[in-house]
DNA sequence: GTTAGCACTTATGGATAATGAGTGCTAAAA
DNA sequence: TTTTAGCACTCATTATCCATAAGTGCTAAC
């Protein structure tokens, strides 16, 4: 069990330590300790305190640095979220601006602008779940020669599209057929039931009631893959530069490629349910090269219209305490902004 | 007046310095050059190109580096495009695939993958320009509630979508009218005149015919706007971290924001419209940044439907000869590829 | 015009030493 | 039992010196 002084020198050492980058010494925390006892006592605590694996040296006669079990003890029995400053909360709201966005997604990839710049680290955003979503609609829009567009509307109002080239013969009432078929089977479905069946009953139905039926499959298919795919949103890309030196690029580069595929993002995010807001540090994760780095998850709840992510990914020595007090104000104000969204477009 | 031998020197200097990287010395090219002469004579037709300004030294007693003129007096005189290896030709074919491409920018973005991949470069692409299309047609699609979807078709048959929540009390025929006024009165007309009109005579017409004008003009200007905005691929990004080092790192951060700003990035490819493929050193560019690196530049032309552009980004000491040859090979291929994508779509 | 020879310059890498921040341990003080 | 002063020891960092190697310019001979 740890005394009372221990877990100060502990707290001292974070703090110092992430604001300086630099190993602290026994003397430098005998003048920031908030009590006065000799540098000797002190060497006493940071012995127990490397004893219980909570701090290390980066050699034999320096100072000490957290351990990754030294700054997860700090997280899961230390830390109390940060009040977040007023100029702060003032510029989330302006950053929001009151803009009329055009699609819930705008304002999510906004999000991820805002928290980075105010953080000078990466964020990541995510819109509500997909899952959650039923169809509630499908249009297939001619644009001239062969060409379509066709169209998904999902029940929280957002849309995919994409522009295909019907083939050689297919006639206009297919297509109508084809409309009517989708929205009198399939609306109301969630998008994964939508899926579902059309692997199982939907074929048969555009074969009997087409007669050509050519296409039609892939084309609702390849929207609907594009409504059920989660839309990540990535700022300050750049940020993650500053925390890398010469020799490891290519770590640098790695952790660039992790953030550009979003199937290696989902992985990265996808933390433990219970909490509202979790801290992952990098050496609890596989990849190597985010091995020091860590990754604040939070979720946010948008009322019936599911719960989506933001993140932010910085150096493992961060102001957590802050970084956690901006996450849930943000969070909050953007389930709120979402909210407005969904009742102005009603 | 440079000999021919002092060419030769030159030309060597410059691709030995591609190869390793390393300032060239009289002793290493005296292996190197076809023909025999001693070291010391190398050095006196050193000192020439020196004074010349074609090259210089990195110390005072170092070999020689090729000067950004003697890059410039390369390309403009000595350098001839090689062969593209067989192998590159059938990478080419082989990434494109067959596959339908959706949309022409699908094809622009794979362009910029493969040349990446083929490079090791960062490269970007752009699509025919948008300046020589003429608007098709234009539709509004009811989504459900207040929404729509706001459709601009080009004469290229590519498209640019946007959604907007109609404001309180619009009327259905008021859409009606105003996708019949668009219809009637702009369609043929190339993008930018329609924007011109847009400014002058349409407000007028709205009022005319609309009980509820307010929205329309935004709308219609929106989704313009996007369908005359060009569009820039890149690929490779991660690429050009591998040419700068540890101190360097700001510049890093520096090229890559201006390779994610679309108006920088027209403005660095901006090249001289004569001839079909141009190189441009990063040191007669204006940004200090881009000072180790070059851009290659070169166009392609799809019959009627207008010119693009394709460019490289790596660094100034490239093998000039094998990127111009795989650049003039490719952009020939692209211009197939699109044409067989316009064939195909009508 | 070309070449051999030579004095000179500079980057690079290793060895050595001084400095300083920090530690652990011991024994005395509280 | 806890705290503290004192001291020997460790190791990273930095500076200095030195040898080496690659390269140059220049001069005089070919």
């Amino acid at each position: 069990m740890l005394t009372k002084r221990e877990l100060m020198v502990l707290n001292e050492i974070i703090r110092s330590y992430t604001e300086t980058g630099q190993p602290v010494g026994s003397k430098s925390l005998q003048t920031t300790l908030p009590m006065h006892v000799s540098s000797a006592t002190i060497r006493n605590d940071m012995a127990a305190l490397e004893n219980a694996g909570l701090i290390m040296k980066t050699h034999s006669s320096s100072g000490r640095v957290p351990s990754a079990a030294g700054y997860r003890y700090y997280l899961d029995h230390m830390l109390t979220p940060a009040r977040v400053p007023e100029a702060d909360l003032q510029t989330i709201q302006k950053s929001f601006g009151d803009d009329n966005y055009h699609r819930i997604d705008d304002i999510v990839e906004q999000s991820a602008r805002i928290l980075s710049n105010l953080t000078s680290y990466t964020a990541i955003t995510l819109g509500p779940e997909v899952s959650a979503l039923t169809l509630e609609g499908f249009r297939i829009v001619p644009l001239g020669g062969r060409q379509v567009m066709a169209i998904i509307v999902s029940s929280d109002g957002s849309v995919q599209n994409q522009v295909f080239t019907l083939p050689d013969g297919v006639k206009g009432e297919d297509v109508e057929s084809a409309i009517r078929i989708v929205n009198d089977q399939l609306v109301g479905m969630s998008l994964p039931e939508v899926a579902q069946h059309l692997q199982t009953d939907v074929p048969a139905m555009l074969m009997r009631h087409l007669t050509t039926p050519d296409g039609f499959l892939n084309m609702f298919g390849d929207v609907l893959k594009q409504a059920v795919t989660e839309r990540f949103y990535v700022g300050g890309r750049l940020n993650l530069m500053d925390y890398f030196d010469a020799d490891n690029i290519g770590e640098l580069k790695d952790v660039m490629r992790i953030i550009d595929h979003s199937d290696e993002l989902n992985r990265l995010l996808s933390a433990d349910e219970q909490n509202p807001i979790s801290v992952r540090l990098g050496s609890e994760l596989s990849d190597e090269s985010l091995k020091n780095l860590s990754v604040i998850t939070a979720r946010y709840a948008v009322g019936e219209h599911g719960q989506g992510t933001i993140a932010l990914i910085g150096p493992t020595s961060m102001p957590y305490s802050k970084m956690i007090g901006l996450l849930d104000a943000f969070r909050g104000e953007l389930a709120k902004r979402l909210m407005d969204y969904y009742n102005h477009m009603q």
